[in-house]
RNA sequence: GGAGAGAUGGCAGAGCGGUCGAAUGCGGCGGUCUUGAAAACCGUUGAGGGUUAAACCUCCGGGGGUUCGAAUCCCUCUCUCUCCGCCA
């Protein structure tokens, strides 16, 4: 959400940078502009009429102290003719604020300068590329074939118990899993990230706080019986454990990890796109968290980039770098890389990590603010990446790793694993 | 699920319906002292709106009500805690 006095000071430049973003502001800043005039004015009208009351009613109860009861209760019919126009200011107070609040929801975050104009994924600047892409044996499968001829993942099973998108992950898959899994854990401890395990839910404050709703309210779960959401990227939880926070500036860069089921809907989503591990309702992912100060949350963000490109880098998976382009970009985003693996069976580029930069407009929503000695508090700026989501990870190991004598293990895992090879 | 208690500033914790944005303690910040630090002492220390700056207004979990006047009384919602029951 972008903060309103901004958008009353830079009108220009708020339109000029949602432009970038293929979003034509002039309509809603009209809007906003006038409605934000009327809230000022008249919150001086019942602030102007609010301070009269007071003042009687202090009078009042010094009558009252003094015995002059009949010119107190003069008073009190002044006192209470003003209480009836505070009362129609006020509702209409409330109804500027929630209206306001309504169209300030709908707008996107402004792009950074750094973002490249566009309109689609096609516009996305490759900015690195990375690692050789194998030459797959002849016979080479795609990863839902080899999972099914390995039994690593049983989709069929998954649908059984829960439905599309929930696979079940079997044997030496399972323990691929929860290798990366841990993997990916101590990596980002090692780099200097709390480690943080939350809740797989969470309410509808939460949800708020970081931009899931209201504006994508069905690509979330709801569990309409407690209200409460299921998680779709650890970053809900994560970046509202500082909702309504002030911190010091001393206390940055906070920086938090965890791993977390994830859970989309993906309403409208078929077809081979999504085959196998590509798309799915459930999947595991570790999210990186940074809480930053707004002077450096941009190296942070580079930081962020490297980091998970020497995660990619471990994994000996080929994939490169895009910046997003205006056009591609999340509402909430102000830059974003999307980092991409070949996957060489299915011959195509899969995502598997956005890293961002927010500014602040998820603090904004959230409240997040810090305070630098004396000054008043102003808001951080959050930035978050995945590092990395499981399904597609493994996608892009099974098939570029397979070999006649079964699938290859990068090196740094089989620590974890406890196998080298899948056969 | 049943019964009870509670929700106040960063935290803990007071608060006869007017002088309460709120005692006190801790913490934070500044200072004195010290070679430095600790201790001690002194001072200071919530947020939002509004204004060039003030004035002023709002906020004691959320919403509503009583009253000239509400942190204090009433209603309601939400949440937390304790005990019992069930249970990984």
């Amino acid at each position: 959400m972008l903060q309103l006095n901004y958008i009353r000071q830079n009108q220009e430049e708020v339109l000029k940078k949602l432009a970038v973003k293929n979003y034509d502001a002039t309509q809603i800043l009209e809007l906003v502009s006038k409605l934000d005039e009327e809230r000022r004015q008249n919150q001086n009208e019942m602030d102007t009429l609010q301070s009269h009351a007071n003042e009687l009613a202090r009078e009042i109860g010094a009558l009252y102290k003094e015995g002059k009861k009949s010119e107190a209760d003069n008073s009190k019919d002044k006192s209470t003719a003003l209480k009836e126009s505070i009362k129609e200011l006020s509702a209409r107070a409330t109804e500027i604020e929630s209206e306001l609040h309504n169209l300030l929801v709908q707008i996107p975050n402004l792009p950074s300068e750094k973002v490249p104009a566009g309109k689609t994924a096609e516009d996305n600047e490759n900015i690195h590329e990375e690692g050789k892409i194998p030459t797959l044996p002849e016979g080479a499968l795609p990863h839902w074939e080899l999972a099914a001829r390995y039994d690593l993942i049983d989709f069929e099973l998954g649908v059984k118990i829960a439905g599309a998108g929930f696979p079940v992950y079997k044997g030496q898959g399972a323990r691929l899993q929860r290798a990366l899994i841990n993997f990916f854990l101590d990596s980002a401890v090692q780099f200097g990230y709390r480690e943080m395990q939350v809740p797989a839910v969470v309410n509808a404050d939460s949800g708020f706080g970081t931009g899931q709703l209201p504006d994508k309210e069905g690509q979330m779960y709801h569990i309409t019986a407690d209200d409460l959401y299921l998680i779709p990227t650890a970053e809900v939880p994560l970046t509202n454990l500082y909702r309504d926070t002030i911190l010091k500036s001393s206390d940055l860069p906070i920086k938090l990890t965890g791993y977390t089921p994830c859970f989309r809907r993906e309403a409208g989503s078929y077809g081979k796109e999504v085959r196998g591990l590509n798309r799915l309702h459930q999947f595991d992912k570790i999210e990186i968290v940074q809480i930053q100060h707004p002077d450096n949350s941009y190296g942070t963000l580079e930081d962020m980039r490297e980091y998970v490109a020497g995660l990619v880098r471990e994994l000996e998976l080929p994939f490169r770098i895009l910046k997003l382009c205006g056009g591609d970009m999340s509402f909430a985003s102000a830059l974003t890389y999307d980092f991409e693996v070949y996957s060489a069976a299915q011959q195509r580029w899969l995502e598997i990590s956005s890293v961002s930069n927010f500014e602040t407009f998820q603090s904004n929503r959230l409240i997040c603010r810090f305070k630098d000695g004396d000054g008043k508090p102003q808001l951080v700026h959050t930035l978050n990446g995945s590092a990395l989501a499981l399904p597609r990870v493994m996608a892009a190991l099974l098939e570029n790793n397979q070999t006649p004598a079964g699938i290859k293990i990068p090196e740094v895992l089989v620590p974890y694993t406890g196998f080298e090879i899948i056969n």
